[in-house]
DNA sequence: AAATTATTTTAGAACGATTCTAAGGTGTTG
DNA sequence: CAACACCTTAGAATCGTTCTAAAATAATTT
């Protein structure tokens, strides 16, 4: 309810990550996870804070897309060969890929079950499962 | 058994693809496809054709490789934005992915079954599914 | 609150994978 | 074997991403 400290949420979150809150993270963060869940490329995140009115280096939006990422507060989601996408959504979930437009799509919690998995070869140990259902 | 026309069965396979039986499409469609199933890069490819004492250019890999996937002689497997991986594979299947040395290996068949698929948005397509298992 | 130190941002160069270009070579058909 | 359509090629161009090193900012100490 309250807007009189808008970002001291954005800022927890940026120091539990141990990253400074500096004005280009608090910016990103802020398009990043006060919109809902949100599945954005490097580049759209670069048009977006423009579009907002900051300026911020397209560096530094890869730089803060990684640190987020490797804090866990983003996930990457390959979909295609030459660009990379992020995730606001840390849970377990899969995705729509809509080939025309680009855009990706959770697939809602339960919505998809996987059977038994398969033993992985070599006794090495599973990262992580991706799920892409392509529609067109 | 017969060693006698060797290269019969991969012509066949270029004509009913309506692709010219070239020299360099020959090389790479025997490297492909008579070694068992195979996921390779561009590069990969290109450096077996050299190993194998034939000279093939790197944009001649490359346009064979999307024209042997356009004819659904080849699957293109999306693991890593940056490489792009080609699957002699054409059934349907999913892969491990080795996150350590980039290799893909598919997953038995059998070994994995989706459950109900969900209602693909706005009535689309499913073009196709993708499941990959990063191990590590 | 100044000085010191550590971290961050930045513009622009560099990079690697892929695609494009347009000139020359090759396969096919009649 | 001529004529045409198709294919291959080297090298340039392009794209998304990463690197570099210098300037800016945040945190810490005084």
């Amino acid at each position: 309810m309250s807007t009189v400290r808008p970002y001291t949420q954005i800022v927890e979150r940026l120091k539990q990550a141990s990253l400074r809150p500096t004005r280009q993270r608090l910016a990103l963060a802020k398009l990043l996870f006060e919109g809902g869940d949100r599945h954005v490329t490097a580049e759209q995140l670069h048009a977006d804070v423009g579009k907002a009115g900051m300026k911020v280096s397209l560096a530094t939006v890869y730089n803060s897309l990684h640190q987020f990422t490797e804090s866990g507060l983003l996930r990457e989601v390959v979909v295609d060969s030459g660009r990379c996408y992020f995730d606001t959504n840390t849970t377990n979930h899969y995705h729509f890929f809509h080939e025309k437009t680009g855009a990706l799509e959770d697939i809602p919690a339960g919505e998809l079950s996987l059977g038994d998995l398969p033993q992985a070869p070599g006794n090495k140990s599973v990262e992580r499962i991706d799920v892409i259902i392509r529609i067109r």
